[in-house]
RNA sequence: GCGGGUGUAGCUCAAUGGUAGAGCGACAGCCUUCCAAGCUGACGACGAGGGUUCGAUUCCCUUCACCCGCUCCA
């Protein structure tokens, strides 16, 4: 499937805009349209009946090691700034990055690793990004700056040890870790990675406020609320849909990676000991959602990370992925993320952010040995009072996107097949296979022609229908062309009165996807559909 | 942020230093008894801002957006 013929019909069918389109657009947003804002609408209302509303605390779900519960929340998008200080993202977020005008390459400021050397009245701080073996490379550098022979090493004296690019301030005398001479790294720029602004009137450092990048940390801060308004007993997860945003340096690729996004996150709070068979059921429950909804190709994976890629504190991470039409053959794009985080999180509130390259956990520590950045001090452990036993809940977060979700549903979705006109030839079909649950519309009622009062039974059932689902009306034009229509939609079902429903008061309903029809009973129509529907 | 490409009607495309054209779609009407049929009619565009020019959609500059490759992707 080609990209753009999705991009055309989801601009064509009022599925997605750019923003600000008669500005020109602005990079990195994006609008959902009339059938847009219902196909999203529909992910977002599946994950919140599947994963809150219709779970069944009373029982054990499949693969799930005990009964546990699930509730919501809604917080604000503006937190306290001391939130996205203690869970890292300020940290992360703002880097300081280094372009080279030679090689066009970017680098973090501080990741950049190099060493001072000379070589007669020569002086040079070469560079590298090798990593591990770092000191050989860099003495492979020098060489090739200097044009010497391996043989002639010994003309090379280093000055000081292997320090980071943040300790020069003199970028001339640079050689930049892909560069062939000198001088070619642009000054550090800042890089924010989360969006600023400011409460209150007065603009200064004090006032300043961040947009969240995720919802999650808005669910950790609550843990304690939610707890104590509930009777909630642990194991039980809190869930999350909302907008997040992060200034992404490229935002590319349709809606895939927008500054401005909206994720269905849980937070799943267990014992530690039963920690890792919650973490295999939620990462095997979350890859079932995408498959029960259509993402049954191969298109979709699941992808656990390596244990090398893992944190110390997380005994697992699994990303469930999809192969996007824009990607290359053999890459794909994450639509969640499944991640065990111990109890990183809620230690990190309450006792000051933690320095995750410890183990065991400690507190990050500033150059005078302070926390580097205070928790909220507040006791976040969790009381079993059958067991009398007190502990720091582990927590499971499978973080989801909603638009990437449904960018995925849509290119899984779109099919051209072919189907008989009028006269028998073959033509082009463009339909949106869409699950049902998901389809913006659900079902379109067409006279089959405007005459003979067919117009009026077909009201009529429109009007029956409406108050259980999105029903489309269209009398206009040919019966075939509004078929079409309604394929291109993702209409699953269409319901036709024709001359027989005048004699016998039965329609006909045409499935999408097979192009198959049957009769039913007019005032059966809506048990068939939402029959059908709910299957 | 770098390099390359592309911006003309809702969509797909055409032409032009001198009033911008088509197909499809959408709309109105006629006709139509099951898969984008036919006839008629009306609507509809040069991404934005500057410059050169008597005159710019066309040439130049800037900018914005999109696509491809790099970079980035906690």
């Amino acid at each position: 499937m080609e990209m753009e013929k999705l991009v055309s019909l989801c601009k064509r069918r009022g599925f997605l805009f750019q923003s600000s389109e008669i500005y020109g657009g602005i990079n990195g947003f994006w609008d959902y349209g009339p059938l847009g804002v219902e196909l999203k609408r529909n992910v977002k209302e599946a994950w919140w009946r599947d994963m809150v509303t219709g779970h069944d605390d009373l029982s054990v779900a499949d693969g799930a090691p005990e009964t546990h519960s699930m509730v919501g929340l809604d917080c604000a998008i503006i937190m306290h700034p001391q939130v996205w200080k203690v869970s890292g993202h300020y940290d992360l977020f703002h880097d300081y990055m280094i372009d080279c005008r030679q090689s066009n390459k970017r680098y973090r400021h501080d990741q950049v690793l190099g060493r001072w050397v000379k070589r007669g009245d020569q002086r040079a701080f070469v560079t590298s990004m090798a990593g591990e073996s770092v000191e050989d490379d860099l003495q492979q550098k020098a060489l090739k700056l200097f044009r010497l022979r391996a043989k002639n090493v010994d003309e090379l004296s280093w000055d000081g040890p292997v320090a980071s690019l943040t300790t020069v301030d003199d970028f001339s005398q640079v050689l930049g870790p892909d560069a062939k001479e000198l001088g070619t790294l642009t000054e550090p720029r800042e890089f924010n990675l989360m969006y600023e602004t400011h409460t209150g009137a007065m603009r200064d450092e004090k006032s300043k406020v961040f947009l969240r990048p995720e919802t999650a940390q808005g669910i950790f801060v609550n843990f304690k609320n939610v707890l104590d308004s509930t009777r909630l007993k642990i194991p039980f997860g809190i869930a999350q849909i909302g907008k997040s945003f992060r200034n992404e340096i490229t935002p590319r690729n349709f809606t895939f990676r927008s500054r401005e996004f909206e994720q269905m996150e849980i937070e799943f709070f267990c014992h530690p000991d039963s920690s890792a068979d919650w973490y295999k059921y939620w990462r095997d429950r979350r890859f079932r959602w995408y498959t029960d909804l259509g993402l049954a190709g191969e298109r979709l994976r699941l992808r656990d990370h390596d244990p090398s890629e893992l944190s110390h504190y997380s005994t697992g991470t699994a990303d469930i992925e999809y192969a996007f039409p824009f990607f290359a053959e053999g890459e794909y794009g994450e639509l969640e993320g499944v991640a065990h985080r111990g109890d990183f999180d809620l230690r990190s509130h309450s006792e000051g952010k933690l320095d995750p390259n410890t183990n065991p956990l400690e507190v990050e520590k500033d150059e005078h040995g302070q926390p580097r950045w205070r928790g909220s001090g507040k006791d976040l452990s969790y009381r079993d009072e059958v067991n009398n036993e007190k502990y720091i809940p582990h927590v499971i977060e499978p973080s989801a996107g909603a638009d990437r979700a449904t960018l995925a549903f849509l290119c899984e979705a779109y099919t051209e097949d072919e189907a008989p006109d009028d006269k028998g030839n073959m033509k082009t079909r463009t339909v949106l296979k869409l699950h049902p649950r998901l389809a913006p519309i659900k079902a379109a009622v067409f006279p089959l022609v405007k005459k003979d009062g067919m117009p009026e039974v077909a009201k009529q059932i429109y009007r029956d229908l409406k108050p259980h689902m999105n029903v489309f009306y269209d009398q206009k034009g040919a019966i075939g062309r509004r078929y079409r229509r309604q394929d291109e939609a993702g209409t699953p079902y269409c319901i036709t009165v024709d001359g027989q429903t005048l004699e016998d008061e039965t329609v006909t309903i045409r499935d999408r996807d097979s192009l198959e029809q049957w009769r039913v009973k007019v005032d059966e129509v809506v048990v068939e559909i939402q029959g059908r529907l709910s299957q």
